[in-house]
DNA sequence: TAAGGTTTAATGTTAGACATTTCATCAGGT
DNA sequence: ACCTGATGAAATGTCTAACATTAAACCTTA
């Protein structure tokens, strides 16, 4: 019958008031919020629940706050580490495994491969494409390819236009490749890598998503026999520090602009 | 080559220390943490270091802060508001619709099925069947069947026992119940519904993934072609506030004991 | 015994000072 | 020219100590 009371923290107020700000353009990506201080005299309020409130949002991926000179609180637009950081949580409350993550990549990616192949744009595919041409060479050169391999199916990804989707395989990829970059797994599986991506982006390009889906479910399969027994081996879980804040090369956002 | 250096800030210090005490049972669900000023002594830091660490478990998801006496923070094991609120942020700032999240769930909960269909114990399925048969009286003595409802998808996707998987997908129901609440859209369906849910029961004791699978594709795009239409008829998106604290329930978690 | 006031133990909020980090600038030496 | 180091400035980070508010428990009284 009532209306709820309006938030009882002071901070979650004026999260709310500087998230609506930033939801409804007022602030864009890149942009630069008040300082604290500005902030503080802006709302009548004390620096600690200002402070709070700018790492409400930062928990929620919407800003990042540098210090020093030239710093202050950003807009950061699209940031999936959190909610990385949430599934690993939540993987270790449930007893959760590795393969619990790669069972779950195996239901996403497929039916994005889907998505995409109906939504794809010339653009997208370019880019695919290009990908893949540079981690075939990469290939040939004996060079290192993992950056390739992410930026494909991020891309792909990104091609499927489900921010949801999106935030969830990108976390959920996120986490897998940090997992066998910590356990010093990878490499050694670069031809089979490529070729299936090449196999995909035809697929794709033929708007064959059904085909799509399958080689995805095959490429993602393949990547679970050959990784995972050396991973268990290579001994067991490890590494709870430290996780999210590692380098991933997934952070630039393409499609939200 | 190198190592990266512990966590700058102070209260990240504290975080994961709390947290990595939690995570490895050191505290258990429901236990109370220290108050603040005994974490001030324990790691002989300042009131606003050590309140900061907690919103960031807080934040997380990790526990919960009570207020007055016999307040104090809480651990609560498993939240999914604080990833179901990521959800939707990200939806906003990447133009999402509801639609995006019914195909997310198009997507999640047939897969659910399957592996639910082939994980499912006995207590489980005598759980879903309880669940559906009091949602068959509740239908025949015309009262609300909204709880039931939940309760089946809620019971289904744990029975798939993937942290990952249940955590994203029970934000997805979740987003969409209170869209759909919000706009004031819902029953006039329940015969409907829980004739899908009795089929979807029968093919998971007959452990018939595909057959369960199928099912529950209908079943969310039954319900995808009944209600959107409504909700765009309705008046759009709106209620931007005040989303994710409302009842939803959806909150004890049940295999993760 | 039920209603209502009081105590109390915790978190919530404020104010102000000081510490630290980071970038920019400029000076000095090679 | 160019590297090196010192200085300054602008922001966030941290600490202290007091006071406000909340909500459960307890106690009093009609």
């Amino acid at each position: 019958m009532f209306q709820s009371v309006p938030n009882s923290r002071v901070s979650e107020e004026i999260a709310e008031q500087i998230k609506g700000a930033i939801l409804s353009g007022k602030f864009k990506r890149g942009d630069k919020l008040p300082t604290e201080r500005e902030l503080v005299e802006q709302f009548r309020t004390s620096r600690v629940s200002v402070r709070e409130a700018v790492r409400a949002l930062e928990h929620l991926g919407l800003v990042r706050v540098k210090r020093g000179h030239g710093g202050g609180t950003y807009v950061s637009g699209a940031d999936h580490h959190r909610v990385a950081e949430s599934f690993w949580v939540r993987m270790q409350l449930s007893k959760g495994t590795l393969n619990h993550l790669t069972e779950a990549r195996l239901l996403l990616e497929p039916g994005l491969c889907r998505l995409a192949a109906e939504r794809a744009t010339a653009q997208d595919l370019e880019r695919l494409e290009a990908v893949v041409k540079r981690q075939e060479d990469a290939v040939k050169a004996g060079k290192d390819t993992q950056s390739y391999d992410l930026k494909f199916h991020r891309l792909l990804i990104d091609a499927a236009r489900n921010p949801i989707l999106a935030l969830t395989t990108v976390s959920v990829i996120d986490l897998l490749v940090n997992a066998l970059q910590e356990a010093r797994v990878g490499g050694g599986l670069t031809a089979h890598v490529v070729n299936f991506h090449r196999a995909i982006y035809n697929a794709l390009r033929d708007r064959d998503g059904e085909r799509a889906a399958r080689l995805m479910a095959d490429h993602v399969a393949d990547i679970q026999r050959r990784l995972h027994p050396r991973l268990i081996r290579g001994g067991g879980q490890a590494a709870p520090r430290q996780w999210i804040s590692a380098p991933l090369h997934l952070d630039e956002a393409t499609w939200d602009q």
